[in-house]
DNA sequence: ATAGCGATATATCAAAATGATATATTAGTT
DNA sequence: AACTAATATATCATTTTGATATATCGCTAT
């Protein structure tokens, strides 16, 4: 019942290839799994409090510096992201305000839709270079299990990101004309 | 700052179309926004009472059979539509755990990552027909201009699931061969 | 007719997650 | 020496979900 937590697996598969602090958990996030999924502070620092006492990782506070908490895994929690591996994805959702704007475009007028549907495919375009950066560099190192993975990912990314412009040309045809 | 709720929108959305009862709202958000937002009774019904509170919306008690409560929308509540649709859209959002989990899939193993991909190739496909159902349905009823928006959103789900079940092919083909 | 069942209908609540904010340190730059 | 951006941890109100409770309505099969 209180397995739901998802940030919980999140954080173990990230410490499952290497130790991290909280903030560079949050780096990760919206670095690699940005396209995909998001976390934020105020659920990553209790989730990784909950975790210790639960025995699933480990801390260690530097004593140099400014005492970073450096944590990593342990064999029980890389049982449990094992666990939660194996089992079937409970939730694929997309949650898109500017196909809800879309949706109740009648209130707004042609031109108000336009505008939005201008700005989205902006920041796809944008982020769709990214990406293909990304593509780029991962297949020059298709060495690691784990690089192949990472690459289909972005590979979803790019395939999906090319049909919302595709769409986004479509769209624009179909307000302008009558 | 406590008027972020979008749930607040989507129901003044809903209602500027029609009178609907939260149940009924419930339902139109499951059947036609689906695809691209969500919402659980649990904000729908609070919702409905603050935005009663506010002079958003208008209650108008059945008092024949169960006595349904039908809530319409008043002219502030319109206003308030409005204002937000024009401002641009803050959150547009992917959160597929599917992704997760092949990221994380070194610790799975290539099989059970097929496993995954085959499960959300089957969802992805089944979805498909039924908006392509949808689609066909629609283009019929090109009349209103409302039904050139909602086609459209329908056309963006089409679009994209059909990117996706492209990728289903390429990641299955990767995880294949060596 | 009536028992049973699925759909309709409203409501509430714990748990999860976001987004904003507060606070402090470190590293690099001007 | 002052300034700035990045690093780092923490907390909290607000929003949303997902589950559960309760009751009625309409249909079907016995």
């Amino acid at each position: 019942m209180a397995n739901k937590k998802k940030i919980n697996y999140v954080i173990l598969g990230l410490l499952n290839h290497e130790p991290l602090t909280g903030y560079e958990i949050k780096k990760r996030i919206d670095l690699s799994l940005k396209f995909f999924w998001s976390g934020s502070f105020g659920s990553i620092y209790p989730a990784l409090d909950a975790l210790e006492k639960d025995g699933c990782v480990e801390k260690e506070e530097e004593n140099s510096g400014r005492g970073r908490i450096i944590y990593s895994i342990t064999d029980k929690g890389r049982a449990l992201l094992r666990e939660w591996l194996m089992k079937p994805a409970e939730k694929d959702e997309l949650r898109y305000e500017t196909l809800l704007k879309l949706f109740f475009g009648g209130e707004l007028g042609r031109e108000g839709i336009l505008v939005h549907i201008q700005k989205f495919e902006e920041k796809i375009r944008k982020e769709l270079q990214v990406l293909e950066k990304y593509a780029v560099n991962l297949e020059k190192v298709q060495d690691e299990e784990e690089h192949k993975y990472y690459l289909l990912t972005v590979r979803f990314g790019i395939e999906t990101y090319r049909a919302y412009l595709g769409w986004c040309e479509e769209a624009k045809a179909v307000l302008k004309q009558g």
